[in-house]
DNA sequence: TTGAAAGCGCTAACAA
DNA sequence: TTGTTAGCGCTTTCAA
């Protein structure tokens, strides 16, 4: 910059004006200016910008979440960038892969890294740790769960809602014993869809396995549950790699097509498999889009933002109960 | 800081020296220090710390991706953190979309934020741009393609060996008219996939269409040479989409287990889907890693590093020519 | 071993 | 309209 200023033949402040676009400055000194910002292929040093700044605003954010390579995360990623991107907003990014140390790391490496907000799914038991940014205005948003033990703006899809949805579907193909396959209710998402499923099956007996934390897990407990004594006659399963155990148990049994199934959350290529598998479909985009809106309103008021979810109807779903 | 320092009695310096365990410090004043550090919930702002340190290292880098959401480019952002996160680096990502312009810009902004290196998926035709940049010691490694004009590091996978895997695996099937079905040849990927295909067919008939860039173009080429006068018997489809386009077209017309299909990169959930979808996997984690430690190793030499492909067998690939 | 002081690249008062 | 100067929060000489 000083360079620039030298060859121009100008003062510091004058090419910073430039530069930046602020203040008024004569045409043929802004010329010289930005002839030289080309000859030296000069580019001005946003984070020492950022330090002088009066707003003292980096024009980036910090985004954690479970896994960047999980479809439905990397989902939400995109719908976050994608309301980033337009207002020159950098993002970045890591994996908490679910482990509450981790996220409190990037969380304290985004906060020495001087993020204007942060959007993160939380996993830790307890977010309060993260106050300290907040009053020191870091803006904040939690993403597919709450936050715990602290207040703070919330998107997350309709669990509880999608879950019902699911389960009064089942019921009206005649479904009486209907199962609900979850994983570990210590997460919001998954009790709040045991919770929905609880609520539409009213009278009907309630056969739930939960704390399946894989697909081998759905795998075994649907193999248990179909060779039981009173086998249910339709699954819905909590969760996306449940649904692909049970698909895969299913199929080992020969009963894909006389056992019913809902999944939630969508599978990728479900319209190929045989029968095509029926899910009640979150928006992670959207999910992601939300959080990204309510990050940069900076509203004081802690909101709940609630994506509904879509009932799509492949066929699994629509088996009769005989 | 400043703060800190008064309230634990010492200077600047020292505080410096403690948080960053440089030089020597009493015990008892490092003691008072952490005591303050800990009192005030000091947390040192690490882009200040970069602007005025010696080696100005930001433990920053930027990834540019075509998606953040697509699970192939998703997987090679893990593979980046994966080894950028145990040095206490951070990254920055971004997705191109495939447009040349937000290459640049991306680039522009990552280089304006100093970030120590660049790992990206070059889509523009001309990288020459970056050369301000490496020149600058933003360390460089490109993924997936090899850079154009301009030489640096690459990471791609075997795209040809992969192909020509695909190809005489169908052969051994019996296989003797091949089509290949790929993407746009501007694109390095599908270029090198249809000259593996071309060397293994050795002087059976090519059969080719290209400049496929979606499922329903997939899907209308299959259908097209299938219809057609001598329609193949076996289908190499060069890419993801083209090939879920192609397993849709099998099954409209009834053909799923009677035409023979490899296709490249793998398929989510391919072996739910019946038969089988036989593809050459690529392991985008890997490609993502290894890039990671050549950006961190920052050898001088411009290496060309070859990922190796899998042929995974699992039922389309393996149908016989009658 | 510690502290004083300079200065990283930039922006924002203020003065001219 | 332009330039001078102070200083953002930190690290790094250099001297004590």
């Amino acid at each position: 910059m000083k360079e620039v200023a030298r060859v121009a033949g100008v003062s510091l402040a004058t090419v910073s004006r430039v530069v930046n676009g602020t203040g008024e400055v004569r045409p043929d000194l802004a010329e010289r200016v930005h002839e030289a910002v080309r000859m030296l292929g000069y580019r001005r040093d946003l984070t020492a910008s950022t330090l002088r700044r009066a707003d003292r605003q980096s024009a980036s954010i910090g985004l954690i979440i479970e896994d960047v390579s999980n479809p439905f995360f990397s989902a939400v990623h995109r719908g976050v960038e994608d309301v980033a991107r337009p207002r020159g907003v950098l993002t970045f990014v890591g994996s908490s892969d679910e482990m509450p140390e981790r996220e409190r790391e990037l969380a304290e490496t985004f906060g020495a890294r001087g993020v204007d907000g942060l959007v993160i799914v939380p996993c830790a038991a307890d977010q309060s740790y993260l106050m300290r940014d907040h009053q020191a205005g870091t803006a904040l948003v939690f993403v597919d769960r709450p936050p715990r033990y602290m207040p703070g703006h919330a998107v997350v899809s309709d669990n509880a809602g999608g879950a019902r949805a699911a389960v009064a579907h089942l019921m009206r193909h005649g479904h009486e014993r209907i199962a609900f396959l979850g994983d570990r209710l210590a997460v919001y998402t998954a009790e709040q869809r045991r919770a929905g499923y609880r609520e539409a099956l009213g009278s009907l007996p309630a056969i739930e396995r939960t704390e399946l934390v894989s697909s081998e897990h759905g795998y075994a407990a649907t193999l248990e549950l179909l060779q039981g004594k009173h086998p249910p006659t339709a699954l819905f399963t909590g969760q996306n790699l449940i649904t692909i155990g049970a698909i895969r148990a299913l199929r080992a049994l020969g009963r894909q097509r006389s056992v019913a199934l809902v999944g939630f959350d969508d599978i990728t290529l479900g319209d190929l498999v045989e029968p095509g598998v029926s899910v009640v479909a979150q928006d992670p985009h959207a999910l992601g889009r939300r959080a990204g809106e309510l990050l940069f309103a900076r509203d004081g008021e802690s909101r709940l933002v609630v994506v509904p979810t879509t009932l799509i109807e492949r066929g699994s779903g629509e088996i009769p109960a005989f």
